[in-house]
DNA sequence: CCAGTTTCGGAATTTATATTCCAAATTTGA
DNA sequence: TCAAATTTGGAATATAAATTCCGAAACTGG
């Protein structure tokens, strides 16, 4: 190439070279795009890595880090990575000033602000919630009935739902023999009926409670399988079948309630299944 | 001096490290008390700067440094830089990093009390992250496309689909005419030919990006409604068709990645498509 | 104040890392 | 479809960094 080419911009601040990255998104070529993406997503990757290390994790060579760096205008990756740890140096004292920077700012912020700001209260607030009142015995005996099941059926619905998708997405992921017995509307009864004492069920249900996902746990417990229960009281009419439950009090907003602990804890769950298994056959 | 020296405690952990300094800063030599003291005064200089920088700065030799590494049980100076490098990277500590803190600090918990711990930093840190990144300007801008839709298409597969199940159910209770056009496996391109100008879609994908999802938004987009888009990257092959999106960096722990601040949001999206319309009917 | 011991500074060495270069592969334009 | 231009992978090289080593200096205890 010829050396009037372009080398006008060597961007100064990771914001921006964050711009010139997504302008140019479309005109670059393949390996340099993926250097771009990676970089984009990993930032503090970037920062802290060694090129070949870097490269390793991005698929690319080594020498195609420094290409990107001097398409964009640096000598060399040096380069480039300087700007990436300049943005780690900035943030982290920053980190803590930001959060009452926002809390100042607060004052004039928008009314869709104010309402995101709600929902995210919420959903820490819920997960603190969850925090203090976990008890990891309780969460022990939960995981060993669920990774000593052969098949665990999963049963949610309306909101309660979109979790149970979760775990079963999340089981899947992770090779563990499951059916998702929910759909978004109703439950499959027929499925339950195929449960037998070596299998468990993993039951979401908040108030109101659903009718069909009461009759599918208890038709699921009556054919021997073990019953783990999430649930938002002690009262919940699943507990007269469960072996084991959680109580999970999600904070509420405008009368909207977070589903966050209840997706924090269960893909904790998920992921303990997994766990014990991979230590039962070791 | 005799090879029976103390090596016993390289810490794994800044904290741990930290501890160790204090405890010893009155016992170590001149030149290693100066250093100690600057190490934990600038801790991102450590982090992120060269040996002989840092000696410079800290005036002492680089050897000095090195010395000092080995005097803490590190084999090195790189050995003792990477402690510093862990704490500044962006992600909650690893369960095998809260594991070996464990164990230094006695205190008492368990296996699935860590990994549920985890996992809720992560969510926790995840809502953080969304709650300084969100600009209310691109919000409003999503509501209205989505508020002035007749029909809005919902997109979203694999872990996704939690998320867009969720949001037809929110808005199922809001009274929103909307379609769920994913199932937990596949998309069905079939509905998505239905759109047309007057209505809009949600899609939310993350790499890596789910074909059948990006065809979806395709062809949604080509028949003229608008597109909203959730994803983790600029480079979202997604963002070809948008109208608007955002950008919503989940934090990862160990492998897996929270999904709490997409939940957050769809669920204030939903919310704000529903008072938007309250407000234009009124 | 002196011998033994520890600590220190700085040059020499080793190791790791970024960079360059060129042949092979791929893409582009005609 | 073919030739020209661009892009890529990977080995070779240059550069920069960490580490070692050893003589000098500074402490320590008697």
């Amino acid at each position: 190439m010829s050396e009037t080419d372009d080398l006008p911009s060597p961007p100064g601040s990771f914001e921006a070279l964050r711009l010139q990255l997504m302008a140019r998104r479309d005109t670059l070529p393949k390996r340099l795009a993926q250097v771009a993406a990676y970089a984009i997503e990993n930032p503090d990757d970037v920062a802290l890595s060694t090129a070949s290390s870097l490269a390793a994790r991005a698929h690319v060579q080594p020498s195609t880090l420094v290409r990107f760096a001097q398409v964009f205008g640096y000598s060399g990756f040096a380069d480039l990575q300087a700007v990436f740890r300049e943005r780690l140096r900035d943030r982290v004292p920053s980190y803590e000033a930001r959060l009452s920077a926002l809390a100042d700012s607060a004052q004039e912020a928008t009314a869709s602000g104010l309402l995101f700001d709600g929902f995210a209260d919420a959903a820490e607030h819920s997960i603190k919630g969850l925090r203090s009142r976990l008890r990891p015995d309780q969460f022990d005996e939960a995981v060993e009935v669920l990774a000593g099941a052969e098949t665990i059926y999963l049963i949610g619905q309306r909101r309660s739902f979109a979790v149970s998708s979760y775990v079963s997405y999340l089981l899947g992921t992770l090779g563990i023999k499951h059916v998702l017995v929910s759909s978004p509307l109703r439950n499959d009864v027929e499925i339950c009926k195929f449960a037998n004492e070596r299998d468990a069920a993993l039951a979401i249900s908040f108030t109101p409670y659903t009718l069909s996902t009461i009759d599918s746990a208890k038709i699921i417990a009556e054919h021997g399988a073990r019953l783990v229960v999430i649930t938002d009281s002690p009262f919940s009419p699943l507990l007269t079948h469960a072996r084991s439950w959680f109580e999970v009090v999600e904070t509420d907003f405008n009368g909207f309630r977070s589903l966050t602990a209840t997706m924090t804890l269960s893909m904790t769950l998920a992921v303990a299944i997994a766990n014990a298994r991979r230590e039962r056959s070791a």
